[in-house]
DNA sequence: TAACGGTTTAACCGTGTGGTTAATATGTCC
DNA sequence: GGACATATTAACCACACGGTTAAACCGTTA
């Protein structure tokens, strides 16, 4: 997008944008206010205008930010070595890292789903078809892969995609009210590994067609990488 | 709540609380313009305030309407007959074709679960306690009561419920984003046939011990109902 | 130091929105 | 038919919000 625009990371210009996202994934665009983010970034709101010129413009910015480099890395993931089976599980287990490591990720997805009524989204068009549709391409891929070679049940590929990412997801999306029914916040350190060993277990579970040489390969990856990576 | 509220299905009061939440579920509490829900229900706007004082007390009264039964409903069946098994996979199909039949329930349930970040969502403690937590307790008690009879895997209830429910959810949260990504419509009946065959059988691999047994459980219920019940 | 470009601010503006009010319609009982 | 309660409306209001403007600030260079 720009030239250098990763260092620096007290300017104007970086600041409201990291207010921004803070303020986009509590509210969503349409209730987010952009005296809040000013405020919050301590700075005049016409500075945000002066750098961004619209709340669109700026949400776009912020979409843009959290999803820098994530497509490649995930695509990266399905695409390495290993078995199909290997390669879903490493997917699943770094998705799960990334809305784990970062509070804002999950909720501003959220969010633009929620928005996402038809054509009512200026932003879904391109995110759907920029990073949604070849991801969701590559894990059914993937997916057909195992299938093939018989290392996975025989399975509707899309439609294990979908149970897996929402699998995934919704524990994030729903922390709020959970923190509610539960009495414990799910984003402790605590209640995310064992969530993190859950959804390893499930995935696997549902996977593979030889189910304990499944759960034995979540496990091995489990311990291969056992701590989270901190919040940025 | 009042004494004959469900019958005469064309006076403003009911017109109203049904464009409220058609309103409701497409942009949530706070997207949502009360000039549009009295237009929609041909009425004037002063008269929403005559029947519901507040946007926000309108809102709740469309959150009651949406949740009535709905829970007595599922707990119904999770204390029915049959085993742990039967019992989890008919709610499992229930929470289903509950979603399937509304447009409006699940998009309004995933608006109030963005909007719940800490204690801001008046209406969140209140459906946390008197909704989503006796539901959660006792999807969890039959999940235990799986387990301990050797019908499931040594399972996380908490964890499991938590993706059963998510795998189920997802799918009609993120629809408009999976219209745009696959080029069909997640709602048209083929495809919720599609939906509900897979979910089951998901459940099916993820929870029992026996996973043929379980699969075959699956298939024989939804063979019983082949069918969606349609939109009301 | 004067001119100049990029940066930052205080003050302002138009509009959309939730909510109010006062007046009018509608029905019902005597 | 008149009195009275319930519905329903047109017109209005206060204000929060996104966006604008013109002036001030600041570092650099000649």
């Amino acid at each position: 997008m720009s030239s250098l625009p990763h260092l620096r990371l007290d300017d104007p210009r970086s600041t409201l944008l990291r207010a921004a996202i803070a303020e986009f994934a509590e509210r969503g665009e349409a209730g987010a206010r952009t005296d809040a983010i000013a405020r919050a970034a301590g700075v005049n709101k016409a500075l945000l205008h002066y750098y961004f010129g619209t709340k669109q413009a700026l949400y776009a910015a912020a979409l843009d930010t959290i999803l820098a480099g994530l497509k490649e890395h995930y695509l990266g993931l399905l695409a390495g070595p290993g078995s199909a089976g290997l390669r879903i599980l490493r997917y699943v287990r770094a998705n799960f890292d990334r809305m784990a490591s970062s509070r804002d990720y999950a909720r501003v997805l959220g969010h633009e789903m929620m928005r996402a009524r038809s054509g009512a989204s200026a932003s879904l068009p391109h995110m759907a078809q920029t990073y949604f549709g070849p991801l969701h391409a590559q894990v059914c891929a993937a997916l057909a892969e195992g299938i093939r070679s018989g290392e996975f049940r025989a399975l509707d590929p899309a439609q294990t995609a979908l149970t897996l990412t929402g699998a995934n997801v919704f524990y994030f999306i729903a922390a709020p009210v959970l923190a509610e029914v539960t009495d414990r916040d799910p984003r402790e350190p605590d209640m995310l590994r064992l969530r993190r060993a859950a959804i390893l277990d499930h995935a696997a579970a549902l996977l593979f067609e030889d189910r304990a040489a499944g759960q034995a390969m979540a496990r091995a990856l489990l311990e291969a990488s056992p701590d989270l990576p901190p919040e940025p």
